[in-house]
DNA sequence: TAGTAACCGAGACGGTACGTCTAGTCTTGTC
DNA sequence: GACAAGACTAGACGTACCGTCTCGGTTACTA
């Protein structure tokens, strides 16, 4: 997959119409191609993944679909990318400890789906093989991380933490923990274990 | 793949001969074959492994890999697992503290070496696609963990960490940091953050 | 392809107008698309022929093209048809055999030449195809001919040929053999050999 | 179809074995797919040939027909090179006129013949753009060309024809009036036809 | 020392998915 | 209406690769 090519699907769901001239993409196809993609990979896997049985369930032909995606990768990619759903804001309640409790849950939650969450490791890969490819990912995580960052912030000028402390650095250790355990070792995170790692981490930060 | 195929993979390459009437296995092949699993698999990643160019490469024929390995995944799987590296043992000083920062620069520059640095998102991806891979995989991550996990105990039973702390928990906070920026963020890990995030850690756990 | 619509698609360039309402059809496209049909099938044959590539060079879009003819085959078909050729006239002196080997020697050269020569055993290829192509085919050829036939008629009357000439098999020795050297085996067609065949078709024929 | 290729094809059914390492093609697969691909020809023609159609046909996998052809077109250039029949010997008998006739008639009934005759343009035509490919070709004419060939050089040395016959001029006008006829003009080639033209070709070179 | 069982290299084989390509049709907006 | 542009359906093509198989030939143990 090819980072230009993932820009242009994720734009084009988002940008201007901006037509030119010619019969404009059918957005039922569009539309049918992800779906069609989304419930195949739910149904066989990413290794039992047919091109071909995509566009039949789209109801397209193939090369439909190769003309909106140059490869199977790709096609996925942007089917997984579509479907991911808008984090809601981050709590700002009284307690800090229970708003990042609410941060590290809902992590843990993406992170063990079935789709956003096999997509991951292969995002990764992608991006140390192919480092222009590491900026899309980069991104995407730093959307996700940024209601968290905020709340962290929001505690040092509330006076819940000091005002020297390393938001980043008290990020990646929670986050970090959870992606640990997520990705790597598949050890338990229930939300037990998640209270605790909070109740560390801030206990980390504070004098 | 099935559990017994891969523990069988396993065992021979350590199991006593037995013997039997005929040509014996050619060791060199066996070796020949793991080291360019190791290579290709590096190289090309999951995805674009190729059993023909490991024949090639081990200059050996397809069949005799297949007769070693009843399919890609297992060779892949015994090739990993046989290429493992020891650790040198964790030092136990006085200071924890410098103890554990020997651990976690140890993981720093383990990561961001050129061979095995590239090799790990490759195995994630890998594992998180084929389960039976990913056990393997902790296998190996558990053996890295040990010693690091055998100093924290070791300063429970001197007193320097309180007796319930959640051992696990404590590695998996340093080491998912580590993990996250050498993979995920790319943000730096200077020796100065590593101190700090040390300091960190064995704050969040006394008391 | 049926018999009617190449009838109606060789008709259309010469009847009339009959103008409707709307805007009428492009006579430079009409010329245009002509054009490239030939020079597409010059140079790539019947089986390399797309019809992508005639409207580009043409420089038209390819609804225009199929707005004027049904498929690929009527289109070359009507192409081939209008890139006919007339030849000039044939000589009618005393000498019955130096006016047919002006004949035999226009026909060398027009084998030999670079356009229509090399066209030549492509059309005799789509035609032994395309049955509906032979016929248009024959047509051009049975034009071509009418020149030598008519002086060979002529011979007739004149009294230098018996009355019961088979002129159709006369002209097909003739041609054949010119065919055959040109096509087939490439062996010599100088002009002593032009002389030879004419020599020895009269004497043929002759009593 | 490169030249190569198709030598290779045409070596291949009568050169020596020249076993080489590894499983031996499957002289069955061989029989198998020529056959196919004569039988599916036959049935839908060239245009409506398909390669999948001719491998199902043969009981053989797609890729077992790659490995042999480069192309669909190289195999049924194989498959009628194959399927040809090797001439008979001409007759040598008292008539001359008698002879010839058979060999006319021979030619006639060839170039009629499905298989056979649909083919010569197609090489004709391949040879006109690939040279190369034109000394193939010449080398089947000039094989079937020889029994002709032959008697007429013998009718020579009975005294048939005067001594400076251009025997090659000779069959020219014979071959190349059936040739003209067959794949030319369309005309008749009954029997009588043929007769006279045998007649005339004599005439044309006694004296 | 001869057999013989299992190995080895080489490469063909069945099967199957991929991504490409083309013909002919359809759908836009523009002239 | 014609036209340019280009998307669309349908389906064949030729490639790639896995895991199996079949050869000729080799290597060690065993009778």
């Amino acid at each position: 997959m090819s980072a230009s090519s993932t820009a242009s699907a994720v734009d084009a769901s988002e940008a201007a119409p901006a037509r030119g001239a010619g019969r404009p993409r059918s957005a039922e196809a569009d539309a049918a191609i992800l779906a069609a993609a989304i419930e195949e990979f739910a149904e066989h896997g990413y290794e039992g993944l047919r091109v071909g049985a995509i566009a039949e369930r789209a109801g397209v032909a193939k090369s439909t679909l190769y003309r909106r995606y140059p490869n199977k990768t790709d096609l996925l990619q942007a089917a997984l990318w579509q479907a991911r759903s808008t984090d809601p804001p981050v709590p700002h309640t009284d307690s800090l400890e229970q708003d990042l409790f609410v941060v590290v849950r809902r992590l843990r939650d993406t992170f063990a789906s079935d789709d956003i969450g096999r997509l991951i490791p292969t995002i990764l890969e992608a991006g140390s093989r192919h480092p222009e490819f590491a900026s899309a990912h980069r991104e995407y995580i730093t959307e996700r991380r940024r209601g968290g960052l905020e709340r962290v912030a929001a505690a040092i000028t509330d006076g819940d933490l000091p005002d020297d402390t390393d938001v980043q650095l008290f990020m990646d250790m929670a986050v970090g923990a959870i992606f640990y355990r997520s990705f790597v070792s598949g050890a338990a995170l229930d939300d037990d274990t998640l209270h605790e790692l909070v109740r560390q981490t801030l206990r980390a930060h504070r004098r």
